[in-house]
DNA sequence: GTGAAAGCGCTAACAC
DNA sequence: GTGTTAGCGCTTTCAC
């Protein structure tokens, strides 16, 4: 690999002036210019990142990170961001922590001590010690969170209100005319995604209907525990549900994968619904009734004020609820179609 | 963030020390050790990984190249690569192409300007400029190809055998009693999984079938081209094939998508397979047959031999197949279940 | 067992 | 417009 000093020599000039052409920072005779730039074609030199952030403790990179590579919602993620994060110019560096609950923070010193330039937070849990951790860092760098977190202090977030999105989905049920509608709720030591929980609950509410505990099913995100709530509520349960919500696609098609496996049909038996529109979602069947995050709207959003904050650093904190939308498919009407209608390029 | 700097002061020794018991390359007194693992905790101090990939031009990273983000064979390999490398005390660095043709060599460079220590590649296409500069890269660090490439030069490789695979695949539509078996092929100018088509070409030519070039479509590894291929075959083919063979699970995906949207049903109107064994394959209905890619073991393979090659860098270059295997589910057999048998954990 | 000093590749004063 | 110099945080001779 060529150095900034190759150039230099090769060009017959300063490491400053090749310097400053790379990073116009200063006026450059044209002669010289063009001498640099031809040297740096032939010596296919590329500035090294690491040495640049050693200087100015930039690295024109956003991190971003997340609990699972897994989950096609951070996929999605990914994509828009990566898009986004180009168009100005930087680069994203993903990181995800598989889940190990005992060092978050260490994830995310990582991300640092790779001079990252602000930091995207997507989280199962939100545990205390990484919010404690992010807010400080939040006061050295952007760091903006990309779930509800009901955090007193000013931060950065972009989310969708879960709370309403939820209360509709759930309502959206009621309205079918379902009574029992259990629901897979995320796990109870998080505080993210609570209040999807809370937007079941009130919905149940205010149609009069009692909030079953029997009812209530604690996932952890995966397919897995999707399936495992379908297999309680439908085998266990004193009460059976004819609906059920879950607070993620992800674990909604469990459910619905172990109701299939039961021979029942989904929405005549029972009614399957989610929250977040993956893309598997409308490729199921039946199709998932479900409420759409914009993600890329999430992404662009997310981007947007860490690039707002990396020009202004003083500028204030924003809290983004940008509006969800039910989606409404066969798994919870049957007036809707089998296979999904969906838009190709 | 604190620095070595910072940690040396607090402790009373000079940095060298610090560095010393960081990383242990000398003896150090016992108490004089103890008094900087003190300050080192009490700062929170955690080296900076650029001004370590500075001096030592290594970054304990390795990166991987992808050519998309949204292909859940890619995020498999995410994970499976993260957690073989953790173990190793390395970490993941990702980066998408997003396909951009133009000029996919810019984002190889942007690793190797984050001083990755080896990477991996995954590609669609493996154009020849590419692979030129891939090559010249292996001269400085390891460069291991996640794809069959049928390249003269020695490299390191890890695939499965996508010519047998297909073949296989196609042999078991033929052993279903098919003879119009169309196929959705890669794109041809990439020779990226080219084997799989000729896989298919022998398979039929074994069983003494003609290649129809009517029943050949050209895809883009995208589930739209999958729609698009199985469109073609079913509304504008002269010959309607009773089943149809897919380079990729995804673009089967979009094939089993258009042929519901028909009221057709598989495999009894027409059989479809595909190949990759990405997790949603089997949560279609019908489950889709395919081959299985074996991802953990192949990214585990390629995260061995970027371990060894550091450690030995004069190693040969190996290139390993692994053993795929056929999934025989119900979109080409009707006596598999509707609902795939998943297991839980 | 420990420290001083050089230097990795780059940028940013500060001179000229 | 251009060059000299210092220094970012770290590791690594080379002394002691």
């Amino acid at each position: 690999m060529a150095t900034i000093k190759d150039v230099a020599k090769q060009a017959g000039v300063s490491v400053t002036t090749v310097s400053r052409v790379l990073n116009g920072t200063a006026p450059v005779n044209i002669k010289t210019k063009e001498k640099i730039m031809q040297a740096i074609d032939t010596l296919q030199y590329s500035p090294s990142i690491m040495a640049q952030g050693m200087r100015t403790k930039k690295s024109k990179t956003l991190g971003v990170l997340v609990p699972d590579y897994m989950n096609p919602f951070y996929h999605e993620l990914f994509k828009y961001i990566e898009d986004a994060v180009r168009q100005e110019g930087y680069h994203m560096l993903t990181i995800s922590t598989q889940e190990e609950v005992e060092d978050e923070n260490s994830y995310i010193t990582d991300l640092v001590n790779r001079n990252v330039d602000g930091i995207i937070v997507c989280s199962y849990k939100g545990e205390k010690e990484t919010i404690t951790y992010l807010l400080q860092l939040a006061k050295t760098m952007p760091v903006i969170f990309l779930d509800h977190f009901d955090i007193k202090q000013s931060i950065n977030a972009v989310f969708t209100d879960g709370y309403n999105g939820i209360k509709e989905v759930t309502k959206h049920m009621i309205d079918k005319g379902h009574k029992n509608i259990a629901f897979i709720r995320p796990p109870v030591r998080y505080q993210v995604a609570n209040d999807r929980y809370e937007g079941y609950k009130d919905a149940m509410q205010v149609a009069r209907l009692p909030v079953n505990e029997e009812l209530i099913y604690e996932g952890n995100y995966h397919i897995e525990s999707g399936y495992a709530a379908a297999k309680y509520f439908l085998t266990q349960a004193k009460v059976k549900p004819t609906a059920i919500v879950s607070a993620t696609d992800l674990m909604a098609i469990g459910a619905v994968n172990f109701i299939k496996s039961q021979g029942l049909s989904m929405p005549e038996d029972i009614a399957v619904a989610g929250y977040d529109d993956i893309y598997i979602s409308k490729l199921m069947t039946p199709p998932i009734t479900t409420y759409r995050q914009p993600i890329a709207q999430m992404a662009q959003t997310a981007v947007q004020i860490f690039i707002h904050k990396i020009n202004h650093p003083t500028a204030n904190n924003r809290q983004v609820m940008l509006a969800g939308h039910l989606m409404v498919r066969r798994s919870t009407d049957r007036d809707k179609p089998q296979v999904e209608k969906i838009v190709y390029k």
